[in-house]
DNA sequence: ACCTGAACACCGTTCAAGT
DNA sequence: ACCTGAACACCGTTCAAGT
């Protein structure tokens, strides 16, 4: 379990470099991240991530697509428990695993967002990101052919109810609200969304 | 317009140190601001900024403030501008308000949300943001005193609507909803929340 | 009150050199 | 292939000193 000490080849350095700056990350924010601290935290030469992460900015690529993937495999979990269940539980369980993680990891929630923004995207980042949010539209889809959602393009859809958790994510991240409360929150306001807030008419 | 060329006694540092850092920020990210480079920007020694920003993130908060200052503002305006309106028109304007915002100042915008996450916020950064926030549940009570919207806990309520708001600057700020097409986009998708997704049924 | 200049303790990144 | 040590060009922050 302990890497003994070797005084060369450290054995997964880089490996180590991810695990040890997760910590660091969610223990102190991203702004006090240190390539040179994590070094000495190793027992390492602060010279000695360049192999592994050419620049900071690809070990927190790095970070950001660990975090897109398991956000990808929570997601794909709860809809893989949900599976017999009608479209609105399956959206409110996979909100639920994303609120899920955003309170758990906030920290690294916050740097994949933030990782998000960048001009050009690393591959492998790119694609785990449109893995995690490929879920919500998917489900979307499946109530709609059957005949559960009202018609009309389902990538407007899909953004109303993106839109929806995303925002949840972020208001409770902000700790907003009680942890508790979520899973008698979270199914409310998808119920909200597709029933509607209106009093009277039932759609157009 | 341009502040000579005094050796000493600038003038009033602190509005310059703000709106090179705003430009600053625009042009390259929070990442590369450094306060060095905006002391070279403006002609002073590097430890001037210390009388008037402590710290580097006293800078970043005043950012911030005077951030959610003006998104407050321009929230403001849009429902003193669509006062005769329905509660519906009224939503869709402070939707399409904070959409402008986000789509006119992103690099500003997620430093105001990293500021928000900080544990002990400043007073000011904490007001400007309460108030920055406070359009939307307001314009939604009013709906539901005046029988347009559904009963139910306010707070609750403007928890959904707010949600699918920051949801959407979110998504719009990555660049996933094009700019001229808000217009459309957003009264659609609130008419969808407020009417609801589901067929048949029209609420409980 | 506001700014300077020097100093301190940090950074990320590069690169020859070691094993 | 992987790591080290020294070097370079940056940082934020502090503080005595100047005006």
């Amino acid at each position: 379990m302990k890497p003994a000490n070797h005084p060369y080849h450290h054995g997964n350095l880089r490996q180590e470099l991810l695990r040890a700056a997760e910590a660091a990350l969610e223990a102190r924010g991203v702004q006090q991240l240190s390539l040179r601290e994590l070094s000495r935290e190793l027992g390492v030469s602060h010279a000695s991530p360049q192999r592994h992460f050419a620049t900071k900015q690809d070990l927190i690529n790095a970070l950001a697509t660990v975090g897109f993937q398991r956000f990808d495999a929570i997601a794909a979990k709860a809809t893989a428990a949900a599976r017999g269940q009608d479209f609105k539980a399956r959206l409110t369980k996979v909100a639920l695993a994303h609120l899920g993680f955003a309170l758990k990891h906030p920290a690294l929630l916050a740097l994949m967002f933030e990782a998000k923004r960048q001009p050009a995207l690393p591959p492998e980042l790119l694609t785990a990101l449109q893995s995690a949010f490929s879920h919500i539209p998917r489900i979307l889809k499946e109530g709609q052919e059957a005949g559960k959602i009202v018609p009309g393009d389902p990538h407007r859809l899909a953004l109303t109810i993106g839109a929806v958790v995303q925002g949840l994510v972020a208001i409770a991240v902000d700790g907003k609200i009680k942890g508790d409360s979520l899973k008698v929150i979270v199914p409310e306001v998808i119920g909200q969304v597709l029933n509607g807030l209106s009093t009277g008419k039932a759609k157009a």
